[in-house]
DNA sequence: AGCGGCGATTCTGTATACAAAATACGCTCC
DNA sequence: GGAGCGTATTTTGTATACAGAATCGCCGCT
């Protein structure tokens, strides 16, 4: 914890050259809106502004050291993926989890993946890689943390193959959007979403070159993860703070 | 035209409540930033700051009447709808016109929209009312915008039965990347892009409940589209300003 | 005691200020 | 005449200021 009141302004007497630099190296300097988003996801995804729950810019901007400036910014990027959203007069609160959205949300993400896993050619390494990491999400057992931090991982080695950029980002934002309702749950229920067969039957589909059925067990598998979330969506998800502005 | 170089604050001396307003009548009051960012994607199809060039948000915001701050604030929203880029010190641009950004986005375009069109259930009415727009595309001929206007409205119908909001939202803003390359396409090249045999034939499978034919034909209309671009966009479209900064 | 109105306070939305970086420009030196 | 360098100017990115709206709390009234 420490002293993290700084005020706005500390964080600027940094002297010159602020997050990384030199263009001639490839070394990009980041904006600080794209750092403080960064920040605020990480900091939704663990509930610190819990769903439903109201944001108030000067405390928050406070609370991370800048000014309302580059939050704002970055609350309106966390606008467009679906993370808070605002209400004209009143300001920015975080997107309540409702089964409503994760219903909207899963089927764009398997469609979506679906297209994406239609580009590849699979070379043996990349299967190989395919295999690797579900491996390791099958040691990761009920640690909810590594769990979904390998099936995270799974999902983008799938999606390797894919030039699509457009598409791989939408695809991200979504995950960004399904991650968020999946680490609630789990904190929330104690219980771990687990993919580990399904994995395992979708890469022998791709294996054998049944790309059909590769994309239906895609989409069963996403399907599964939405079908755990519904019973608890429904039943009200903890911790619902309507205001803690 | 007239005297368009209004310094920001004259916009400001409007006096209390600015847009719309009250809450009791269910009119909103629509932020500044939402307005901006509308004015900007007209003018932007319409190439006025034209693909490639740089924008210099003081002189913009200047020309629009507002501060930097909400005209930035749309800009972020323009860049996430890949409108707009942005280079870390040197500031915004107008996204140029890519063969690789349209073969991007079309086919997320038919495959969001055949998961759209797969949600619905299609009374007898809704049938008619493609078919009566579908009619005056018809008549609409060789004016390209009034063309452009009918496909945009056949579409929106077709998916009239969707109840998926992050899905419309999301296919929405695809379609205005899309649009944003055809406008260009055909003021550049003078040639007008139509649909309208497509369209029949897409609402007759529809009429005779054959989906996956629908869909089938949903695609192959986007990727008439696409082929009509590509050639224009890799012979490199007239009017590449690289810096009217 | 509950309800409604009114003033004080807080907060958002927008405008402006400011510092550092980028660019433009001219000047010197070869 | 051209390249290189140093300075002036512009422009972005961020911080701050300010106005009006929303909210809160208190008080009086019923």
């Amino acid at each position: 914890m420490s002293g993290s009141r700084a005020r706005a302004p500390d964080r600027a007497r940094a002297g010159p050259g602020r997050g990384a630099a030199r263009s001639g190296t490839g070394i990009v300097r980041t904006p600080l809106r794209s750092e403080v988003r960064r920040r605020l996801m990480d900091r939704m995804l663990r509930g610190d502004p819990a769903p439903g729950a109201g944001i108030n810019e000067g405390r928050l901007a406070a609370e991370l050291g800048v000014s309302r400036t580059p939050l704002r910014e970055a609350l309106l990027g966390l606008e467009w993926e679906g993370f808070v959203r605002t209400e004209p007069g009143r300001g920015f609160s975080v997107q309540p989890l409702t089964s409503r959205e994760a219903e909207e949300i899963y089927p764009m993400l398997w469609t979506l993946e679906g297209l994406a896993l239609r580009a590849g050619g699979w070379p043996r390494g990349q299967l190989a890689e395919l295999e690797r990491i579900n491996a390791r999400l099958g040691l990761a057992g009920g640690d909810a943390g590594a769990a979904l931090e390998c099936d995270v991982r799974w999902h983008r080695a799938l999606l390797e193959r894919c030039r699509n950029r457009s598409l791989l980002e939408a695809i991200a934002a979504l995950k960004n959007r399904a991650y968020r309702y999946e680490t609630h749950y789990m904190r929330d229920s104690g219980r771990v979403i687990t993919s580990f067969t399904q994995h395992q039957a979708i890469a022998s589909a791709i294996r054998s070159g049944d790309e059909p059925e590769a994309l239906r067990l895609l989409e069963a598998n996403w399907r599964v993860s939405l079908e755990f979330l519904e019973p608890w969506l429904r039943s009200g998800p903890a911790r619902e703070r309507k205001a803690t502005q």
